[in-house]
DNA sequence: AGGCTTTGTTGATTTGAATCAAGCAGTCTG
DNA sequence: CAGACTGCTTGATTCAAATCAACAAAGCCT
């Protein structure tokens, strides 16, 4: 069975040195750990930017962990205004959604060039079967999925202001979680996705982002933002509950 | 081990009789289908109507099966706010959300006199090694939460109108799903829950509602909802995808 | 380079829902 | 039973964000 590990780029070689792998269901799969005897057979796959790895509807075959770059999920109504409902960084997994009703229930594009690890579904739950490792690690991914929705659903109850504020906020700890710097962010995402993410007109967002600018909160030049005052940025956000990505314990808090 | 099963109120004996049996996890966990052979010794337990079966913060024992009444998931911002998650009704699982960090997140109060199954979620994944039906039927109840969820999401981007109309047909569709009329609802949620519930004020909600009446969309008095003209409000809803809650495929398209 | 499109910014105006305020109908309580 | 309380409704006013409108800057083609 391990042979098959290298007949596809992303099998247990690969994940050895993958960025994400401490954050990987993918990685238990390929036996990283005992009691595990098979492999999920991870398959590496390039996106170009705005190539879509699946669209509503499409049947569910497989979970897919995001190992660079960035994915958008999103919905259109019928007017065809676009609802953005995540955008997923490396070590993500995407596709939960889909196993309910095996189909996928939502779009998922590229927001620039990225790799991801597709998991065929079978063989994991299969491989659930003989690792309990896996299985706890997959349950708890599941877990934090529901966080992350419970998270982005209070933050529609917010003020644009504090909806931006924390937007920042959670782009710049998951920076920091991969060690990048917190305060210097490339957004892979333009304005109006932001909007979109958050509810929000591209109007409303660029006037908040002039409007930290001007309070000398952060200092923007199109897509790079460099933060200057972290924490009068978390003032504004009026948050408690940040429970998503706590991932190594919030090191933000520490900034 | 099934000597246990009668220790407790809930085991499998009221698996057999129980309403929400066809939906629940807890059933199978009951040893109900082949390869299980232990049992997650679900105990009954009623709820008073605003007891609390868990607070945010603790620890995480076990999942929830609401077998009667209905049961609100909330959290309280700093400034004493009320956010409401999600009503809870028969069939339903809470607590998904307190795996990945073995606490709870948020709270849960019974809206009126509930019994509840208490799922031991060490036995729950213990079972799920020998059975891969349990595995499957816990993981598609946890895809089926963020389903929820990402619709709770979107619904936060409608208009208020839209908002109550479509709160509305899904407490329509639920009700039908269970076998009870669509039109002639029973709210365990006061006004001020609603608008907790969907990010309005009361007043909002209030509003809304005595317009629909005056345009004969429904008849209300104090909690009890006649739905007159279920089309009419589908339209209202200017909904595409309500995709959670399709359980025994979308009754509700048919009324 | 020059035209074209896309993306972002800024300003003026509108509007949907919140807020503020008051009253009413149940129902709880001493 | 009176008074207080709670939940619901209705009205007047305010306000935050959307909409409408214009323009600037950056990337893209030939």
């Amino acid at each position: 069975m391990s042979v098959d590990l290298y007949e596809f780029r992303g099998g247990k070689y690969q994940c050895e040195r993958c960025g994400v792998r401490g954050w990987c269901v993918g990685y238990c799969a390929e036996g990283a750990h005992s009691g595990c005897n098979g492999s999920a057979q991870a398959r590496q796959r390039v996106q170009r930017a705005g190539s879509h790895l699946f669209r509503v509807g499409d049947p569910f075959q497989s979970l897919y962990v995001v190992r660079s770059g960035s994915i958008k999920t999103y919905l259109t109504s019928e007017e065809g205004e676009e609802q953005i409902l995540g955008f997923h960084q490396p070590g993500d997994i995407v596709g939960f959604d889909a196993i309910a009703r095996g189909r996928h229930p939502c779009n998922a594009a590229a927001l620039e060039t990225s790799s991801v690890c597709t998991l065929s579904f079978d063989k994991l739950t299969k491989l659930c079967q003989s690792s309990p490792h896996l299985l706890g690690r997959l349950v708890e991914m599941m877990s934090r999925e529901t966080l992350r929705l419970t998270d982005s659903l209070l933050l529609g109850r917010r003020s644009a202001e504090q909806r931006v504020a924390t937007f920042l906020l959670v782009q710049a700890e998951r920076q920091a979680e991969r060690g990048y710097s917190p305060t210097a962010l490339t957004l892979a995402m333009s304005r109006t996705d932001i909007g979109k993410y958050l509810g929000l007109t591209v109007e409303t967002v660029s006037r908040i982002l002039t409007r930290f600018q001007d309070l000398d909160l952060l200092a923007k030049e199109r897509n790079q933002i460099r933060i200057n005052d972290l924490n009068a940025l978390r003032q504004l956000t009026g948050e408690i509950d940040s429970h998503a990505y706590d991932g190594p314990a919030g090191k933000i808090a520490m900034l």
